[in-house]
DNA sequence: GACTTAATATACATGATGTTCATTAGTTTA
DNA sequence: TAAACTAATGAACATCATGTATATTAAGTC
C-alpha cells in the first residue's frame, strides 16, 4: 500500500503556492470574485500552469477543500480497537469533539474565511456533514440504534444538534479562539446533554411552557 | 407618507420577471455559475434591460434577497402596544416563531435554494442575523438584560441557539416541508427550552459525564 | 393626443477563460 | 554526469460574459 506515490517536487511546490495564495486572497475579498488570473498571478505562476493541475476554478477550490477536510475526518475518527491499541474507546465521542476544536484552531486563518459568507459555500456543508456524523456516533452510541422511542423526529434531532454545534464554532472563530479548544469542546458538550437553558442556568428564571 | 411611489407597471413586470428566472436558474445550477445573460434570456428581456435597473449582478441578488427578508422581518416583528391594538403581547416570543415557519412556508422555493449552497452566501448569514435578533428577543423578555449570571459566555450561548435554529429550518425545508408550520415552531421551542436530550425523551438513557 | 420613460436592437471595448505549442528549467535514473 | 522525463514558462488565439452607449420603438401617464 504505497501510501506516498512519489509526488515531483515542483507539483506539491505549485500546489502549495495556489493554495496559500487563494487564502491570502480570501482576506481580501469573496470566493466569487477571485480570477483564476489573480491567484496565479499571487502564486508567482503562469495561469497556464494552473491548467496544468486543475479544469477549473470550481476544481481547484472543491480540491483543496477537500483535502483540508479529509485531513480533519481522519483526525477526528474515533480510533478503532486495533491490533495493539488496546480498548480505550472510554469517552472516545467527547475525545473526538476535542480533537475537532484542535485541528480547527490549527488552521484558524482557512476555517475562518471558508465557513464566512466570502468562503466556498460547500465548505460549510461539508463540514455540517462531518460534524453529523459525529453528533449521530455519539447518539447511537449512547442510545443504540433506537430509532422509534424518540418524542421527536429523528432528522430534526440531529440537525438542530449538529447546526448548533457549527454555529459555536463560527462565533468561537469570529472572536478569534477567545476559548480554548477544550473549553470550547466542553461547554458544546454540556450544552446539548442539558439544554442551552439549564448550562446558562436559566432554568428557574424562564417561563417554560409545559 | 406615502407608503408606494407609484412606480411604473413595466418596472414592476421587468423585475418580476428576472427574479422568477433567477429563482429557475437555482434550481438548476448555482448561483455562481449563473450569468446575467441566462437570466435575461430565461426572462425573456434583453440584456440592456438589466443594466437600467441593477449595476451588476451582486447587485441584483442583494437587492432581491433584501426585498424578501425584509418583508419576513415585516411579518415576524413582535406587534408594538399601538394607540389601538390593546397590550396582546403575552406569548409574543412563540408567535413570532411561527410567523417565520409560516412565511418561510410560503416562499418554500426560494428559502430552499436560497439556502443551500447553490444560494447566496449572504442570504445564509443574513437569515441568520434575523433569527438571531428574535432568539435574543426571547431570552431578554424572559431573563432581563443579565449579562454576568450566566454560567456560559453569552454569545456562545446565543450562537448556539440561533444556529440550531437554522438547522432545523434547512432540514425541514429539504424534506419539503414534511411537518406543519406549527409543529415545527412548537418543536424548535421545546428543543431550546428543555434541551434536545430532554426533548428526545432521553435524559434516562444517555451517561450525563456530570 | 402629447409627453414621458421603459424596453429594444445594435455595436463596441474590455477582461477572464480555456486551449495550444514551442521553449526553458528542474528531477529522476541509468 | 549525461540522458531522458516532465513541469513550468511565454506567447498567441478564439470565445464568451461584461459593462457602456445610442438611436429607435413601445408602453404608460396626464
Amino acid at each position: 500500500m504505497s501510501k506516498k506515490a512519489k509526488v515531483d517536487p515542483r507539483i506539491k511546490r505549485t500546489n502549495k503556492y495556489l493554495r496559500d495564495a487563494l487564502v491570502e486572497l480570501l482576506k481580501e475579498k469573496d470566493v466569487t470574485s477571485i480570477t483564476i488570473q489573480e491567484i496565479t498571478e499571487k502564486a508567482e505562476l503562469t495561469r497556464g500552469t494552473f491548467y496544468l493541475h486543475y479544469q477549473d476554478k470550481q476544481d481547484f477550490l472543491m480540491q483543496s477543500m477537500n483535502e483540508v477536510l479529509e485531513e480533519l475526518i481522519e483526525k477526528v475518527k474515533p480510533k478503532q480497537n486495533n491490533e495493539d491499541s488496546a480498548a480505550v474507546e472510554e469517552n472516545d465521542e467527547s475525545v473526538s469533539f476535542l480533537k475537532l476544536f484542535e485541528f480547527i484552531y490549527d488552521h484558524a486563518d482557512y476555517f475562518k474565511v471558508m465557513l464566512s459568507d466570502r468562503g466556498l459555500p460547500q465548505f460549510r456543508s461539508h463540514m455540517t456533514e462531518i460534524v453529523k456524523k459525529r453528533v449521530y456516533g455519539e447518539l447511537i452510541s449512547s442510545i443504540g440504534e433506537a430509532e422509534d422511542g424518540l418524542d421527536i423526529p429523528k432528522d430534526i434531532l440531529i440537525s438542530y444538534i449538529t447546526s448548533a454545534h457549527i454555529g459555536v464554532i463560527c462565533s468561537w472563530l469570529e472572536s478569534d479562539m477567545k476559548f480554548s479548544p477544550a473549553f470550547m469542546a466542553d461547554k458544546l458538550t454540556r450544552l446539548t446533554l442539558l439544554g442551552p437553558i439549564r448550562v446558562a442556568g436559566l432554568e428557574n428564571k424562564i417561563k417554560l411552557p409545559y
